[in-house]
DNA sequence: CGAGTTTGACCTGCGC
DNA sequence: GCGCAGGTCAAACTCG
C-alpha cells in the first residue's frame, strides 16, 4: 500500500510485523481482521527483497485468501504443530533467503537460480550428497597440520568445489511465533548441531536438524531481540517422512485418518498444501514468511498464522533492477 | 549407553 | 584480498 516509500531495502519484516502484533494481540493476519490499513504505516520491506520476485506471488496469497476455508479447517483439524510449524512454504530456493533479525537478505534474490537446482533434486538427492560433502569437507583437525596437509589439503580442495556444486538451498519459509518457548514443539524431531550469536542480537540462534535418517529438513530458531517474546524459526527443507510426533500423542497423532487421506496432507501438510494451492510458476521461488500465534498453555501454534507478505504487503516489492 | 546438547573451531559467502 | 558474519562440524559433555 504506501509502504514502498523510505527506503525499501532496509527492512526486517520481523521486527515490522512482531511491533504489529504486539499491538495486535490475537489476530495478527490481515486475512483474519481485513484491516490493512494498519500495516500501512511504513514498511520498508526490504531484508526480504527478494523473496517474491514474481507479481504472481499475490496469487499465492489470494489462494490462500480463496481457500481460507480449507486452510482453517485444515489448522483447525490439525491444531497442531505437526502442520502448523511445518507451515507451507514456497520459497527462495537457491537463495540465501537471508531471514531473521540483523541479516542483510542481500542475497537471495537473482540468484540465478542454479540452473540444475530443483527444489525437488535438492530435498532428495542432496540429502546425502550434501551430507557426504559436509562429511569430506570436514573432518577436521588438518586446519593447521599444513604438513600431512596433502591428504587433507586435496580433500578440502575437493571438498570445497564440491561444496560449491552441492551447496544447493533449500527452500525456505519462516514464520514468527509468540512465545516464550524457543524451540517449540512442531512434531518432528530435531537435534541442535549448532549455535551461533546473532549479530546486533543479545539472543543467539540456534539450528536444528530433522533426527530422522536422510531427512536433511533443517530450522533456525532465533528469537527477535526487539520482541523477545517472538520466536522467529525459519525452516528449510522438506521432510522426506511422517510426522514422527505421532509417538507423543502429539501433532500427527491428531490428525484423522480421513483427513489425512482426503487431503494428502499427511507427510507434509505445507508443501502439500503449497503444491495444491500454489501456481507452479510461483513454488519454490521465494522465501515465505509467517506469522503464528503460539499457545504457550498448550505449547504448541495456534492455528491463526499467515504470510508475511499478505502482513506487509510492500513485502512483495522488490528492488527493481 | 544412546540420544541429545554445548561449544569452540572451522568453512563459506559476501560486502567492502 | 580481507574481514565479518552466518552456517556447520564434531568432540566433549549431559541427561534419561
Amino acid at each position: 500500500m504506501s509502504n514502498e516509500k523510505e527506503d525499501p531495502y532496509h527492512y526486517d519484516p520481523f521486527h515490522y510485523n512482531i511491533q504489529q502484533a504486539n499491538n495486535r494481540p490475537v489476530s495478527v493476519f490481515p486475512f483474519f481482521n481485513d484491516n490493512l490499513s494498519v500495516y500501512d504505516q511504513q514498511t520498508p520491506a526490504q531484508n526480504l527483497q527478494g523473496f517474491s520476485d514474481d507479481p504472481s506471488f499475490m496469487s499465492f496469497t489470494d489462494h490462500l485468501h480463496g481457500s481460507m476455508d480449507h486452510y482453517n479447517t485444515y489448522s483447525r483439524a490439525l491444531d497442531v504443530s505437526c502442520s502448523s510449524s511445518e507451515v507451507i512454504s514456497p520459497v527462495d530456493q537457491g537463495g540465501s533467503g537471508k531471514i531473521g533479525a540483523g541479516e542483510s537478505a542481500a542475497t537471495n534474490e537473482n540468484i540465478p537460480s542454479t540452473p540444475n537446482s530443483s527444489i525437488s533434486n535438492s530435498s532428495s538427492n542432496d540429502g546425502a550428497t550434501e551430507e557426504e560433502s559436509g562429511k569430506i569437507k570436514k573432518h577436521k583437525q588438518p586446519k593447521e597440520s599444513t604438513a600431512d596437509g596433502d591428504n587433507d589439503g586435496d580433500a578440502k580442495k575437493v571438498s570445497k568445489t564440491k561444496k560449491k556444486e552441492k551447496r544447493k538451498k533449500e527452500p525456505r519459509f519462516a514464520f514468527v511465533t509468540k512465545s516464550e518457548i524457543d524451540h517449540l514443539e512442531d512434531g518432528y524431531r530435531w537435534r541442535k548441531y549448532g549455535q551461533k550469536a546473532v549479530k546486533n542480537s543479545p539472543y543467539p540462534r540456534s539450528y536444528y536438524r530433522c533426527t530422522t535418517q536422510k531427512c536433511m529438513v533443517k530450522k533456525r530458531v532465533e528469537r527477535s531481540f526487539e520482541d523477545p517474546s517472538t520466536v522467529i524459526t525459519t525452516y528449510e527443507g522438506q521432510h522426506n517422512h511422517h510426522c514422527p510426533a505421532t509417538l507423543r500423542g502429539n501433532a500427527a497423532g491428531m490428525l484423522s485418518p480421513s483427513l489425512l487421506a482426503s487431503t494428502s496432507i499427511g507427510q507434509s501438510f505445507p508443501q502439500d498444501f503449497l503444491t495444491r494451492f500454489l501456481p507452479p510458476s510461483n513454488q519454490g521461488d521465494q522465501t515465505s514468511i509467517f506469522y503464528q500465534n503460539h499457545d504457550p498453555q498448550n505449547q504448541r501454534y495456534a492455528p491463526e498464522y499467515g504470510l508475511l507478505q499478505d502482513l506487509v504487503p510492500s513485502f512483495i516489492h522488490k528492488k527493481q533492477p
